[in-house]
DNA sequence: CAGCGTACACAACGGTTGTTATGTACGCTG
DNA sequence: CAGCGTACATAACAACCGTTGTGTACGCTG
């Protein structure tokens, strides 16, 4: 059988078309001649890679959770909060492709939420993200970083406090620079931690540049 | 010009026949047949008091959004702490309305996000929600029931984790009842709480009278 | 009662959708 | 080199979309 393309390849690139158009338009824009314009071809192609523009959807939005999973992938250096704080952070929209990975995320709840095998996917993903906290939490915990509250109730905090700060940052770019969402990251984490520890924990992420106050807030309306 | 029916409340009744379409199919399954069908009527009632879908979905979302603020509405009893807990509870959907209000506004960032003038108008709810927060949080603040950090980095924090909750709320209803939710929120503001005053809200004394600011974002000054 | 404007139903319009059938250039195998 | 299957482009398809025009029942006004 003579192949004269890689299959699977030709298939990711449609995908990356996908998310292309998903990025600029949202799912209210998305439709094959949109996907084959992005691509350079015709619907002929996407036809040919895929039976159904679901199937199509379908395979894309796998792709791009898969992606994104790689994107927030290795595990963080540090332990306890330190490693919670570096976990946390990455999913933030603080980079371009963040950026349009959460806004295709965030655009596709519309559908999530009327779809019920949709919506038990999407809280999947939310329970597997709290199994990948949940360590570090129960370590910060052991450790005396973090009040030894519910776990639970710790994890659904912050994983809501984290995608609140991703929407409101996605909605409004320039008034929600990097320092500003870290700080909020940085206050809920404070607020966890333990009423023995007033003085944070070093970071010890070499990495990221600490500037935890000033660049925040810029008010001239 | 004799007015057999009222004609703002026949409007009305139709933003209520598209709040009903998009709760249970989301804006990609919004038509005007669709909307009609609801209405128990054809298209050509919409059309006679709409000029357009984009209008039609624009006074829908309007009244909408009215609906929330009045369903978010008066003000809390009590004060401080205790008025922001309340505030925060009504954004939850706890009720079957608010259910459905949320379900629609969530699916509505998907049209949001990749169109500048809505993004502007979704940014501005939010600085209206923090501009009602913001008294609560500093009332607080003076009467030392919280921390006193940068109130900007408390209302992020709050409105972010608040909406984090209602999407996992709507995406999960069943493993995500009223009481998680209340946990999430409980422990939130107990973070924020001054560290010697868990569940009495008494003033702090003279301890941090210097610079109580420091002792959260800043490790060295 | 005549006449007119309102409140719709109904049907048709051009455009766009996802899907499918047909055509064709081309590298591989025999 | 003949032949065949792959990888597309092209185009047609019915179904649906938002919009518009026309038809009509009916209450109000004169």
């Amino acid at each position: 059988m003579p192949a004269k393309v890689d299959h699977e390849a030709r298939r990711r690139d449609v995908a990356a078309a996908v998310w292309r158009v998903l990025a600029s338009t949202g799912f209210a824009g998305l439709g094959l001649r949109a996907v084959a314009a992005e691509l350079g071809a015709t619907t002929g192609l996407i036809t040919h890679y895929f039976p159904s523009k679901r199937e199509l959807v379908r395979h894309a939005l796998d792709q791009l959770h898969e992606r994104s999973d790689q994107a927030l992938g290795g595990e963080p250096d540090g332990t306890g909060v330190a490693a919670l704080r570096a976990q946390l952070r990455t999913v933030l929209p603080t980079t371009e492709e963040k950026v349009v990975l959460s806004r295709i995320w965030v655009g596709f709840w519309d559908l999530a939420l009327v779809d019920p095998e949709l919506s038990a996917h999407e809280a999947e993903r939310y329970a597997r993200w709290k199994r990948r906290l949940r360590p570090h939490v129960e370590h910060a915990i052991a450790a005396g970083e973090l009040r030894a509250v519910d776990v639970d109730v710790v994890l659904d905090l912050v994983t809501a406090a984290t995608h609140g700060l991703v929407v409101q940052a996605l909605l409004d770019p320039g008034r929600f620079p990097v320092g500003r969402q870290h700080a909020a990251v940085d206050l809920l984490l404070a607020g966890l931690a333990g009423p023995e520890t007033r003085s944070t924990p070093r970071a010890p992420g070499g990495r990221v540049g600490d500037d935890p106050a000033r660049t925040i807030l810029e008010e001239t309306p």
